[in-house]
Parts: structure tokens; C-alpha cells; sequence
RNA sequence: GGUCGCGUAGCUCAGCCGGUUAGAGCGCUGGUCUCACAUACCAGAGGUCCGGGGUUCGAGUCCCUGCGCGACCACCA
């Protein structure tokens, strides 16, 4: 039967049925008894996902990450490796929570009308109804995860891992509840750790205000400078430099506190710096993280003046000091009325125009508030230790590598973080108190009914962790940990690579590798790849509320994933952000369709012309019977291996920790990619696969021969179609299945990563003479117009005789390639019109007699001689440096040699032409 | 404010340890519907490697400096 692809390449059609195939086939699942870390014979390849929100939908960014991932993943499956891909969602809690309170909200209630149990319920069922999309989606994608073993955050088992994390770190220590000044978000109602409140660059206003001195002594007043007047109804003192000549003498004394109308002492403080402002700084402990340190040192009260929600309120301690017209009012309104009130009462010295960083709410945006109260804090300093020797020593790997550095400095000045959200989405932090007994929290793996000491009653407390507390803890928990004897967690942890966006180096990768080293003492994995971010023409990222994003799934729509996967991966250098225009998605994903096609054409010439019978195996074949041509592909096959190899490197370290030469190698996708495509696309379809037809034309002379070109167009592209599914696995899959000799229910999904074959013969290297030759008559061809389909009669000049031996075999090939009737001589024909040159020996090509214009033919090689003179003056130049000749590597020298002998013969050959030609 | 990175063809970027005539994709120009492919093929144009110093036999590559961008971190109110 002869095989018949459709002519056009419909990815929409294919890409469906195949991605069923592989999950039927199970070809995505790993088996942890395979792994050699389970007594099996395979290295284990793990990659864990970072898990998506499980509201999210597919966008750009998890296309761009999850393909890395992906093209990662399959390489090394194919490499033999028990390559296992662990998806999963994280419960996201502030983002999901404020979902579901959005809908609250158009339903005219709120989550405190609906009661905890409810909303958690309700928030629970939406999950389930509609979460997981983006796991759907990613499949559409081609991610090859291993479903059966699909997580999420807050199943029981990862909950499970969760309460023991937490128990055990406060066995150990390391979790205490800590009353001091953190970052809370009046709109989500919860606080934040250091990291989710994101600084951004703020034009503000520093309002210097005079507060009068009061008491004995001078009177007159002392002016603070403040960017939250608001704030000051909060103050208790006002602080000074103490070595601050300036102040020194009034330090003791008290001030009026305007509009709150209290005294408050001025205090001495290193903390405040001289050169600011005016020197003079309010305290307000509960509403400024800086001010609460100096309030604990001075022993101050810390009144609370802007309750939960951000609105000026006489919370603690604070009796009289917010005025009853406040009362009540947007912190950022009552700044204006503060203002006006300052300036009422002629105690507003100016306003300055002040440049500022302030911290937002990374979910809403909403300006934090720093805020006295009670939280739950991770003590940090022990954690990151080992967190940050394991990069020092090259145990984990980052690349690129200058996230190294970043790492490291955030490490070194690691603060506490603050684990408990005011929230109700999310692992309930397992602490009890006894109403009865009073007094220490009761941390608990179990749920408690009731107090262990008195049997009294306990009441749980009523935060929930941080997100990222259960995605610290990812790569272990979804391989079985807290059971330490979990099959997967033997076989497959430590993981391999972890592929994700700088955005959360701190807020995951960091914590993740302190997690690993503490709950399990082994680094979670040995390679932190970053991606870069997606981003469109004006360099602007691409998101939702710019509105400039692009949808992976019209890009697979309209052009395949394949398409979407080859253009992302090709255009992506190492950490580099990939720029994609959302108004023209033609144009952008030109690069993955263009090439999808090319390929998909390959199949067809191939299935259309190796026929039906029997296609021997290369090992079959005498090695007299492969032509230059044969050579040479499997030479550039080789090669096109080793540079693919190359390009993705080591895939995990020899030892323990990597040796600094490989430390920050491999994983180069983008010239990977390249490697192949040029071996597609240039070598094989341009000329290997062209120089095929007459031998597998159905009346070819000899068929024998055909039998050998037949034999190693297959081998070839099978080879690479090898090579190519990392990137483009649907459309390599589909062709794979279609080429002889193909045996039932295989993948290539599954099938072996192609080896280097070995050295091949000098007549790989002869095939560049027809190249050449061939180029050189098309280049002719174009100069005069000729068009190309039209055959000319041609002389090939070969000045060796074993270029003329090669050229004279090879001629019908050059014929066919350059549509010409070749014929080859030693000297140039007498009468001869024009010449080119070449390499190797074969020096002119005559086209046409008579259609060669002489004065055009004479410019252009005096400019093509006078080029090289230049040239060739440099290098003789260089040569001639004796400090070059001593000090340059040797072999610089003498390549430097050989091609000043090279470059000679040329010019040579091209002054004797000009002379023949041109006369002078 | 601290730390780091970037500036190479019209655009997006490769160019490792300094050493062939600085490359690719897209775009552009001219020509071809050549029996796998016009989503293609053939030929071609296009670069003072940001400016200025320096080290070196030799610098896109190393050092200094200026200009222009960007990222991350940050408790100067």
C-alpha cells in the first residue's frame, strides 16, 4: 500500500487523538519500581510543576514555562531515563478566596454574612466545579504530565503534609507567635508576609509639620517631617539623633501632639538619620515597622488609630486621640482632613513633592498598612542556612546564573516570615487554646475535641497558613512525604529541574530548597531553571488587564501546538523574555508554522517516494554502497547529535554536587532547536532529500541503489524526527507512526534518543564540492537572469585531478541540483566569457556562451579580488607579528597558515582570470 | 539607596575560555507556481558590534569611564 499524508498539515485533527493515544498507552506514567533508586535499572528524571493557581487559566506564561518543562521532560524520556512529571494546582488562597468573594458581593451578601463553614463549603464546591481548567488546558499544549498522579494543595494528603510541617517545625523551635508590626491589607483583610507586600515607586508628598514644645524651657516648636500625616494621631513621641547638636538640647523635653492634643515625649534614637528631612521623626509604633522598634527599645504605648479595614478608629489605647469628625474615615481621606486641619491651625510648615517606594497588596493592590498584631512567624535564619550552601557548593544549580547572586543576597538577609493570613481559604493553622487552662496553644497533628491537660473546652485558631506554606513544600509532599517509607518519594525525590519564573525565586524556589533540607535533609533538586517572561512588541508584559495578552489556545487553534511550542522555545535564550505580538499572531508564530509545514512536506515526498517494499535497516547495508551524498548526510546527522547533546548538556551532576566546568552548561533549548532545524530544514530537505529523487525515481537505473537511498532517507529522518519531539512532539509522533517498518504500538514518545553513529569517510567531505559547485552555477544562473528551471549547458573547471575525478562522478547530481548539463575539463575553455571560482578545486563555471556580459563579469571579480587582497594582507600581516607566532595558542597559527595558503591559492586563480578576462 | 544585568542587521536575539571573512529567525529587495512544500524555492541588500579611553601581537569579547535602558532588593520617616 502506498502511505499518503493529506497535503496540508492539520494540527487540529492530529494533535487530539495522539495526546489520547499516549495517555491510553500510558506512556506518560512512571513507574517508581523502574527507578534505580527503587532497585530498578533506569536513572530516575523528576520534575515537579509548579502548580497553577486552580482558578487560572491558561495564558502565555504557564505556555511558555510548562513547553520548557516539557521539552525537558521528553528529552530525557527518551534518553531512558523514568522520567516522571508530577502536575498538580495549588488552592491559591487570597486569590481564590476574593473569587468567591467577588461573587459574594454581585449576589449582594459577603462571607460574614454566609458564616465560615458556608464560604469555605461554597469556595470548596466552585473548585471543584470549575478548578482544574488549566490542567485541561495544558494537555491541549502537549505537556506530557503523568496525570495518575495529579495534586493538589489542600487534598487530605498534601493537608496532612501541611499540619506535620508545621508541627514539627514548632517542635523544633522555629514557629512562634510574634506581636509586632506587619504588613496588612484593608481590603483582603489579612496580613502578609514581606514578600507579597510589592514595593512600587510612588510620587508622595512630605508634609513637615510643627509641633509645639511644651513645659519649661524656650518655648517655640520642633518639625517633623512625615509622609502619612494620618499617621501622627498615632504618635507617642517624636525622635531625634542623639548625636544631633541640633536637637540635643530638647531631648527630655515634650511636644503638643496637634489635633490629637496630647503631650509626647521627645526621645533620642540612632535610628533617626540627621539628614532627612528635618532631622525629626515621629514615632508611631503600631502603624510603622521602624516606629515599633523604637517604641519596644523606649518602652512606648502603641495606640492603634486605623482599624482593620483602614479607616481611622480609636482601636486601642487610644482614647482621645482620634477627633469624632475622623472617626470612621478612608485613611487616605482623613489625610486630607488632617491636612487641612494642620493648616487651620498654622502648624503645616510645607509640603514637598517626595519620590517613594510603597508597599501594595500583591493580589489587589490596595496600599498595605502596617499594622500591629498577632501572627504566626517561621524563624528563618536556621532554614536558609543550608538553603544557602547547597548554591555555594553547587549542589542546586540557577541558571542563568546571575540568579545566583540574587538568591544568595535575599538568603543572607532573610527575615522572619509571617505564615498566618486572616483568611478563611486554606489550611486552618493547627493550634488550639484552652479556654480553661488559659495560657500555651496547644499545636496538634489531630484535630483536638478537647483540652489533653483538662479535658476543658478548646476553640482552634482561627487563621489559616499562607499559600505558600503548603508549596514549600510541593516537591516532597506530592511524593508521599510525610511517609517517609512512600514508594515515590524513594524513587523519585531528590527531583531534577525545576522550571519556573523568577517572579517567585524567593516566594517558592527558596523556601522549597529550605523545606527539602529540613523535612527530608536532601535538596529537592539540582537545577533551578528561569524562564524569562512573555512579552509584547513594546516590551510591556503581557496580562490580563492590559489587555495585550495572548491565548495559547488560539494559537493551537489556529496554527497547533507544535507551532506554538517550536516558536516559543526557538526564540529563547537562556532567561531571556520572549517577544510576541498579540496583533499579529501570523507573523509571530511564522517561525513554529513555517517549519511545522516544512517537516510535515518532508514526510510527504518521503512516504510518497520510498514505496512499499522492504526498507532495509542501515546496519544492512556495505558501506561501498553509500554515495557522497549518503556520507555526508550521516556526517551531518552526527553532528547535528553532538550539537544537540551539547546544547542540552548533562542532565544531572556526576556526584553530588556539580563540577564547576558543567555547573552552568546544558539546557540552551533555543540553540538545541537550532541545531536540528538547521539540519532539517538546511542539509537534509536543501540537499540531501533533493539530491534523492533520481535515485528513487521509479525508473532509476539502478536499483540497488535506490534500495540505499531509500535506506538512508529513512534512517535519517526517523533520526530526526528523534531529535526533533522535545519540541514539536504531535507533529514527529504522527509522522513517526506513518514510516516503514514501523511496528505496532510504539511511541516515539518512548523511543530511544538517537546516538552518534561514529567517523565517516573522506566522501562526506567530497559532497561539499557539489555544494559548492551547485551554488555557484545558481548564483551564475541568478546574475544573468536565467531562469532557474531552465537547464544550461555548464563547464566545470577542475584544476586537481581528484577534484576532477569527484566533479566528473558527481556531475549528472550537480546537473540535476543546478538544472544544467555539466560537463567537466582541467582548463578553462578556450574563448571562455566568463569564470567563477570555487573551492576544492573546481574553479569556473561556464553557463550560456555568448550570454555573459564581460565589463559586469570583470567588476564584479575585481571587486571579489580586491576584497581578498585586503584580506589576505591582514592575515599576512599577522602572520608576519612574530609576538602572534610566539604567544598565540599553536593552533591558532596554524589554522591562521592554512588559510593564508588557501587564501593565496584563490587569489591566484582569480588574478588569472581577471588577466584572461579582463586583460589588464 | 543597594545589587545585578543589558545596549551587535529594520525587529527579536546568538556570539563559550580574546584569534577564520560577526551569525540565526522574522522583515526587506529581485527572481521563480522547478514533479514534498509559494506556510515554499533561488539569489541578494543590510552591521563605525552605544560613545570615549585603556590592556594586548590581536578586543564585539577583558578593564575604566560617559550616555541610554531594564531587573531585583530596600525600615530613611
Amino acid at each position: 500500500m502506498t502511505r499518503e499524508l493529506s497535503p496540508q498539515y492539520d494540527p487540529a485533527t492530529v494533535e487530539r487523538a495522539i495526546y489520547a493515544r499516549w495517555v491510553d498507552a500510558g506512556v506518560f506514567t512512571a513507574h517508581d519500581a523502574r527507578s534505580l533508586r527503587a532497585g530498578g535499572d533506569r536513572p530516575p528524571f523528576t520534575i515537579v510543576i509548579p502548580p497553577p493557581n486552580v482558578t487560572a487559566v491558561l495564558h502565555m506564561g504557564h505556555g511558555l514555562n510548562n513547553t520548557v518543562q516539557d521539552v525537558i521532560i521528553r528529552w530525557r524520556r527518551m534518553a531512558g531515563d523514568e522520567a516522571l512529571w508530577v502536575p498538580g494546582t495549588d488552592h491559591a488562597g487570597i486569590a481564590t478566596q476574593n473569587i468567591v468573594e467577588r461573587q459574594l458581593a454581585k449576589e449582594g451578601t459577603t462571607r460574614f454574612d454566609l458564616g465560615r463553614e458556608a464560604f469555605v463549603e461554597r469556595t470548596a464546591r466552585f473548585v471543584e466545579e470549575t478548578g482544574g481548567v488549566i490542567l485541561q488546558q495544558l494537555r491541549a499544549i502537549g505537556a506530557s504530565c503523568d496525570w495518575t498522579r495529579t495534586a493538589y494543595t489542600l487534598s487530605p494528603e498534601l493537608s496532612r503534609a501541611v499540619r506535620e510541617a508545621f508541627v514539627r517545625l514548632y517542635e523544633a523551635g522555629l514557629i512562634y507567635k510574634g506581636h509586632r508590626v506587619i504588613h496588612w491589607c484593608p481590603r483582603c483583610l489579612t496580613s502578609l508576609s514581606d514578600e507579597e507586600a510589592e514595593h512600587e515607586d510612588t510620587t508622595g508628598a512630605l508634609y513637615y509639620i510643627n509641633y509645639p514644645l511644651v513645659g519649661d524651657g524656650a518655648p517655640g516648636s520642633i518639625t517633623v517631617a512625615t509622609t502619612r500625616p494620618e499617621t501622627m494621631l498615632g504618635d507617642v513621641a517624636v525622635a531625634v539623633n542623639p548625636e544631633d547638636e541640633r536637637y540635643k538640647a530638647l531631648i527630655g523635653r515634650r511636644v503638643r501632639l496637634p489635633i490629637a492634643d496630647i503631650e509626647i515625649p521627645i526621645i533620642a534614637d540612632e535610628y533617626t538619620d540627621p539628614s532627612f528631612g528635618t532631622g525629626v521623626v515621629k514615632i508611631t509604633p503600631a502603624h510603622d515597622p521602624n516606629d515599633f522598634e523604637v517604641g519596644v527599645r523606649h518602652h512606648l504605648p502603641m495606640p492603634v488609630v486605623i482599624d482593620a479595614e483602614g479607616r481611622m478608629a480609636e482601636v486601642t489605647d487610644a482614647a482621645g486621640r482620634v477627633p469624632p469628625v475622623l472617626r470612621g474615615a478612608d485613611r487616605f481621606e482623613a489625610r486630607e482632613q488632617i491636612v487641612e486641619m494642620l493648616k487651620d491651625a498654622g502648624v503645616l510648615a510645607k509640603v514637598e513633592q517626595h519620590q517613594h517606594a510603597v508597599r501594595h497588596c500583591y493580589r489587589c493592590g490596595t496600599v498595605v498598612e502596617p499594622r500591629l498584631s498577632d501572627q504566626w512567624f517561621v524563624k528563618m535564619a536556621p532554614l536558609a542556612k543550608p538553603a544557602l550552601d547547597a548554591v555555594r557548593d553547587g549542589t542546586i544549580r540557577i541558571m542563568p546564573e546571575r540568579w545566583e547572586a540574587v538568591y544568595t543576597n535575599w538568603l543572607e538577609n532573610i527575615r522572619d516570615w509571617n505564615i498566618s493570613r486572616q483568611l478563611w481559604w486554606g489550611h486552618r493553622i493547627p493550634v488550639w487554646y484552652c479556654e480553661a487552662c488559659g495560657g500555651e496553644p496547644i499545636v496538634s497533628r489531630d484535630d483536638l475535641a478537647g483540652c489533653p491537660t483538662c479535658g476543658g473546652p478548646v476553640r482552634q485558631d482561627e487563621d489559616v497558613l499562607d499559600t505558600w506554606f503548603s508549596s514549600w513544600l510541593w516537591p516532597i509532599s506530592t511524593l508521599g512525604w510525610p511517609n517517609d517509607c512512600a514508594p515515590d518519594l524513594e524513587a523519585f525525590y531528590p527531583t531534577d529541574v525545576l522550571v519556573t519564573a523568577p517572579e517567585i525565586l524567593f516566594f517558592w524556589v527558596a523556601r522549597m530548597i529550605m523545606a527539602g533540607y529540613f523535612f527530608v535533609g536532601k535538596a529537592p533538586f539540582h537545577t533551578v531553571y528561569l524562564t524569562g517572561v512573555v512579552r509584547d512588541m513594546q516590551h510591556r508584559k503581557m496580562s490580563k488587564s492590559l489587555g495585550n495578552g495572548i491565548d495559547p489556545l488560539d494559537v493551537v487553534q489556529l496554527f497547533g501546538a507544535d507551532a506554538l511550542r517550536y516558536t516559543m522555545i526557538s526564540g529563547l535564550g537562556l532567561g531571556t523574555d520572549v517577544m510576541l505580538d498579540p496583533n499579529n499572531l501570523e507573523q509571530s508564530f511564522a517561525p513554529g508554522r513555517n517549519f511545522t509545514t516544512k517537516l510535515w512536506n518532508i514526510g510527504r515526498f518521503l512516504l510518497g517516494n520510498v514505496g512499499e517494499a522492504t526498507v532495509l535497516p542501515l546496519s544492512a547495508i556495505d558501506r561501498s554502497r553509500f554515495t557522497r551524498a549518503d556520507e555526508w548526510v550521516l556526517e551531518r546527522l552526527d553532528l547535528a547529535i553532538q550539537e544537540c547533546n551539547a546544547a542540552l548538556g548533562p542532565a544531572r551532576p556526576d556526584d553530588t554536587t556539580w563540577a564547576e566546568w558543567e555547573r552552568h552548561t546544558g539546557l540552551r533549548l533555543m540553540e538545541y532547536t537550532e541545531a536540528v532545524r538547521r539540519f532539517v530544514w538546511d542539509e537534509l530537505a536543501a540537499w540531501y532529500l533533493e539530491s534523492t529523487k533520481p535515485r528513487l525515481a521509479a525508473d532509476a537505473p539502478n536499483a540497488d541503489d535506490r534500495d540505499v537511498a531509500r535506506a538512508v532517507l529513512v534512517h535519517v529522518f526517523d533520526m530526526a524526527l528523534r531529535l526533533l519531539h522535545p519540541v514539536v512532539p504531535f507533529i514527529t509522533e504522527e509522522l513517526w507512526q506513518q514510516l516503514p517498518e514501523r511496528t505496532e504500538g510504539g511511541f516515539l514518545a518512548t523511543a530511544c534518543w538517537p546516538e552518534v553513529h561514529g567517523a565517516r569517510s573522506e566522501r562526506a567531505h567530497e559532497f561539499e564540492l557539489v555544494r559548492d559547485a551547485v551554488s555557484a552555477l545558481r548564483q551564475i544562473k541568478a546574475e544573468y537572469n536565467i531562469p532557474i528551471g531552465k537547464s544550461v549547458p555548464a563547464v566545470l573547471v577542475a584544476a586537481t585531478s581528484s577534484a576532477r575525478a569527484v566533479a566528473t562522478e558527481e556531475a549528472p547530481l550537480i546537473g540535476f541540483l543546478a538544472r544544467a548539463s555539466v560537463t567537466v575539463a582541467a582548463e578553462p575553455p578556450a574563448g571562455a566569457a566568463a569564470h567563477a571560482l570555487l573551492a576544492n578545486g573546481v574553479q569556473l563555471i561556464v553557463p550560456l556562451a555568448g550570454a555573459i556580459d564581460i565589463e559586469k563579469e570583470c567588476g564584479r571579480l575585481s571587486g571579489e579580488l580586491a576584497q581578498l587582497e585586503k584580506q589576505l594582507a591582514g592575515l599576512e600581516q599577522r602572520l608576519n607579528n612574530p609576538n602572534f607566532v610566539t604567544r598565540a595558542k599553536p593552533e591558532v597559527v596554524e589554522g591562521e597558515r592554512h588559510k593564508l595558503r588557501e587564501w593565496s591559492a584563490r587569489r591566484e586563480q582569480l588574478r588569472n582570470k581577471v588577466t584572461a578576462l579582463c586583460g589588464a
